[in-house]
DNA sequence: GTTATTAAGTTAATCGTTTACCTTCATCTG
DNA sequence: CAGATGAAGGTAAACGATTAACTTAATAAC
């Protein structure tokens, strides 16, 4: 590939000038300037990286480390950090855990110093990376690493256990909240939930927030409409048996899969849902669409939670100076579908 | 960050022994290579490949150009890539096109000079990778990008309107015709099919599969059996009535969408789905696990078309001698569910 | 005892840029 | 016309590694 060496042998001008014409600094004049461009759109030639950053010692890439990029979560939040990295001039690596293959507990193994996670570190690290991304699309807490310095660091869609580090989340609580107040304002009173299992950060919170807006509703809360799920379908099915005896004219299920469990035994018991029993769910999975009712979800804002996420750690990066801190929640949608329609 | 310099006066030694040292390398005394090592540990060494591949002029990254990433076959190819660029010692580039918001054609603008596509090039062409990857997850055909000089280059999931550049696809025809046998060998004579629009070729070729099994078979091709969709979900409860009432006894959807529609079908006309009719879908997305019946589907190979391409592309920047070319198929498998059991 | 060999390091050029600081020469000023 | 000014471009030193070629001193060979 043609270098600037080449371009300035052509012209006949110092590789200097070939520089000042490249960058557009100016002090060249105008026959010169049009003489080199059209030399160097005639060699085809695009600058040499390494060269340039190790001269001026920045890289304008950032690196990310994900959990696994198969999990319905990544893409999208990966998308939004593209694009955010797109608008303001940034490239990235990325570095793919694979956890799915590892049998790697995220929470207790890759957090030590785990050599999985210290290679992709190393690895961004020598690339000089202006900064670091943590996706942890299955992980709750990540553990801050000491090999990275004091490289800027963010998580996205996971918290840290370091709280000077700053993590963009969805608003779990809030979403709980939401619901529960959506289903309330829809004329329900006895509003049964299908938590995660036991020791869910995620479930804790949404169940939270549906507590305090039966409260804020003047609505008694009733322990018998809360029952623990473990994210799956059948225990959907099997808890809905005991909330719908318990009285509840609708289900808030803390996943869309459990959804399709409370489905599947409203199909069996003739149970039919919108007008007998409504229900939410919450992921807005590609299912929540193709279910018969399609379900009303929680749409959690995955796209921003990238964008932010980026954009706050570019700005750490560029030195901007009122950058938040701490956890940053973001709004979750309820995305209205059949299954809470009369 | 420390360099080698540093390293190189703390120890009292040149550079080029540290160097010498930290690569293994070899003629420096035990003594001396362990006080280096020591000294790079302590302060966290880290090379910086800037330098380093600006003067070995290798880097061993490629580039992926994907078109969407949200896309849901393109995740698992890129794992595919990923886990083959680990296992022999590269990285990548990640350049997520994010076709699905700018309105574009794929295949009409896309392949032409459009900044879109040759800015993501001329980045990973500045970065020095060694080949490159294009991942075609909506375009079929990709037209050969005159701006990448004599890169190695690549298609993933897509192949190339310059047949010289190596395409790594799923064989369509091969998984028609599997679906076909599988289902005649239960016991089916009149095979429905529900094909994507017009012009596809996806669709095209696994009906010529279907028509080749049929031939084997020594069964007559019935064009009353062949029903065009458009891959929509109402297109397969649409068809469906038409082809049962041809005869149909299992039906051949060519998406999981549009089998999903059949299902529907299947539902508001009381028919079982299983025992009165099988049916088969193609993609084997998330869906096909989760409806009722689930769903027997044809699975692509995606993370070994990602595994393959990855391996294919490295090969060819090895320069090992008898790589592939044209276009590489690799064989879809039938995911044998609910819907085709008695 | 001279020469050859080897082990352990050093020197310095190089990769392709960037950039601070020169040089040169034409033009302007008073 | 001496001196200042500024435009146009050149020189050379970095950046942090790698590596061919060299030095030095100790040991081996005959």
């Amino acid at each position: 590939m043609a270098n600037m060496k080449d371009i300035a042998g052509r012209a006949g001008v110092s590789v200097a000038t070939v520089s000042k014409v490249l960058n557009d600094l100016g002090g060249i004049s105008q026959e010169t300037t049009d003489h080199i461009l059209s030399i160097a759109k005639e060699l085809n030639y695009r600058p040499n990286l390494y060269a340039r950053n190790l001269k001026t010692r920045q890289s304008r890439t950032i690196g990310i480390i994900t959990e696994d990029i198969t999990v319905f979560n990544a893409p999208p939040i990966i998308d939004g950090i593209g694009a955010c990295c797109e608008e303001r001039g940034y490239h990235y690596f990325l570095e793919n855990l694979r956890l799915y293959n590892l049998g790697i507990n995220p929470l207790l193994d890759v957090n030590e110093q785990s050599s999985i996670v210290n290679d992709a570190i190393d690895f961004m690290m020598s690339m000089q990376v202006d900064g670091l991304l943590y996706l942890g699309c299955h992980s709750h807490k990540v553990v801050h690493l000491p090999s990275i310095g004091d490289t800027h660091f963010i998580c996205s869609y996971c918290s840290c256990t370091d709280p000077s580090i700053p993590s963009v989340l969805y608003d779990d609580k809030k979403a709980g909240y939401d619901v529960a107040k959506y289903l309330i304002n829809t004329g329900h009173k006895t509003i049964g939930v299908i938590t995660g299992p036991n020791g869910s950060i995620h479930s804790a919170k949404r169940l939270t927030g549906y507590q305090e807006a039966l409260y804020d509703s003047g609505l008694p809360y009733n322990p018998k409409l809360t029952s623990q799920g473990d994210w799956n379908r059948d225990s959907g099915f099997l808890l809905a048996d005991q909330l719908v005896k318990s009285g509840a004219t609708a289900i808030f299920a803390q996943n869309d899969l459990m959804a399709m469990g409370v489905i599947d035994y409203c199909v069996k018991n003739e149970i039919e849902i919108g007008r007998d029993l409504a229900l939410v769910g919450f992921d807005n999975r590609e299912i929540s669409t193709v279910c018969r009712p399609t379900l009303t979800t929680v749409s959690p804002p995955l796209f921003e939670i990238g964008h932010t996420s980026a954009s706050l750690l570019i700005d750490k990066i560029e030195g901007k100076t009122n950058t938040a801190s701490g956890e940053i929640l973001l709004e979750c949608s309820i995305i209205e579908r059949d299954s809470t329609k009369r």
